[in-house]
DNA sequence: AGCTAACGTTCGCTAAAAAAGAACAATCAT
DNA sequence: ATGATTGTTCTTTTTTAGCGAACGTTAGCT
């Protein structure tokens, strides 16, 4: 014998309101009715819902119960309807993918790029902060978040993070500065430009100078790649960056790659949320870029 | 014009089979009745969610988003269902309290001591680590969790703390071990027993040495205030704990409060869900607690 | 206290929907 | 080719939801 989903959402209705006349007229339909309705659902549960005060209904234990379930049921019911009113997919393959704005460029176009000349679907790129964009993967408003680091998914929030690429981290500078020592020596007595405090690839950087009792001074922490291109481009000191970033500025000659740090990387993280049936073209995507970008 | 659930519901089984047949069968339903109406579910959200081909049913872009929709409304529904068919919560109330284990045993039954003589309830007491006891409190298993942290909420995670208590800490000793000098001074040269590093109260200690520019002897990090009361009694070493943990031994003498540490404090919280329809008796316990312990 | 308006419940009856069943079309395996 | 299998589309039957009037309570008013 099933839940009668109707009696719920009928019961749920009332709770909200605790009024059962009231709630008839918005639903537009008799007191009788709901009353009945209401009073099936109890026998169905084996329980009384409301505790029925004089010509009042409260909510019972068990009603208080069944009311947070409902409430979860019929806003997620609500979402959906929603989704699929104000607009709806139409025809052609939509994928909505989600950047962490400091994120760089390259790595997003690189893993863009088997979509891009593809006439028949659609794609949304959103770029904002990691927290956001985890909002919106979770309310489905998006199919992937691209990261710097993963995250890690549990019973109600079943994100899964799977590691697209692992880029090496290089000093970097320009390439006016003339020639200069591998690393340990290189940057002792220079102003360095580093990622912030909060990234995975400063965590290994700091770890690396404290190795070799190194206590470098720090110009600026940066966590745009962008702006940290720019930064190295413009000014005299040497930046903490994977090279991919700077790969046009390497070619030019404008910067030169003055050696990588070892055990120090940037990684690059796709999030996704755990769905029982996976969209063939994001499967295909994730797939694809794991043997493209790990080589 | 409003979702038909059961039309839904229909759907979501037709959609984890992948054939419309079986699932018929399951549902003791004939094929067309079933047939005809994920056809007003697609007309009702304005797209087809099954992609027809041949004699197959695949799931469209549009039908995978609903069934990830379909998948938690009806999970949770099983859920409630499941919850009411297994007993039931009969007539006594229930109150089910998660406590972190490392909590005060002192504290939890100060909370719980307006719940022990009642003999219209009934009372579940459960210790755990607090994702464990987060995880129960979100799946409705538990009404109030007890921790020393508090937690912040979001949408999918409507947690609410509430600091019901903040007790000083102290610097604690044997009593044979002779007079001690106040803090700063007192535990230069001796060894300490200290909450482990995650806690608010190492952080706010660690802080403290650091303005008094000492750095103390750590014997040992402790997380359980139970063991670390025993450790206090039987060791020659300090212990950095609330007084409270220990009031029997303060009270016999056989243990020292060597003097409270400004600024350090262990907080108390009780963490709900939001709910919209809170139980009263959980409401009132709350309130009285934080009376009482605010004191 | 007695009246009245508001509220929820119960009971037949009717309208709407869900389900069954038969006929049909498409696909796959042999 | 051909029969078995699967989904669709009809029409008919069965079940469920909903209506409205009568009824029983309760809260508020005079």
């Amino acid at each position: 014998m099933k839940l009668n989903y109707h009696h719920l959402y009928h019961f749920w209705q009332v709770a909200r309101s605790g009024h059962l006349t009231r709630t008839a007229e918005t639903l537009h339909i008799s007191q009788s009715a709901l009353s009945h309705q209401i009073r099936q659902l109890e026998e169905r549960l084996g329980q009384p819902l409301f505790v029925r005060e004089g010509r009042q209904l409260r909510l019972s234990e068990a009603g208080r119960l069944a009311f947070d379930y409902a409430d979860a049921i019929f806003r997620q019911g609500e979402e959906l309807t929603a989704l699929f009113a104000e607009g709806g997919h139409a025809h052609r393959e939509v994928i909505r993918v989600g950047a962490v704005a400091t994120l760089s460029r390259n790595f997003q176009e690189e893993f863009l790029r088997p979509l891009l000349d593809r006439e028949d679907l659609e794609l949304g790129l959103q770029s904002g902060g990691l927290d956001e964009l985890l909002r919106r993967l979770s309310a489905h408003r998006l199919d992937v978040v691209l990261a710097n680091q993963s995250v890690r998914g549990d019973d109600q929030h079943p994100w899964r993070s799977q590691r697209l690429a692992r880029q090496p981290v290089s000093i970097i500078g320009a390439t006016r500065l003339g020639p200069l020592a591998p690393f340990p020596e290189g940057v002792a007595g220079r102003g360095l430009i580093v990622p912030g405090p909060e990234s995975s690839v400063r965590h290994a950087f700091d770890r690396l100078c404290e190795v070799h009792r190194l206590s470098p001074t720090i110009i600026a922490e940066v966590d745009d790649m962008a702006l940290m291109r720019l930064l190295a481009r413009d000014t005299a000191h040497l930046a903490v960056m994977p090279p991919v970033v700077v790969r046009d500025e390497l070619r030019a000659g404008t910067l030169t790659d003055f050696g990588a740090l070892p055990g120090v990387f940037e990684e690059f993280y796709a999030i996704t949320i755990r769905r029982r049936f996976e969209s063939p073209l994001l499967k295909q995507l994730l797939e694809q870029s794991s043997e493209l970008l790990l080589q």
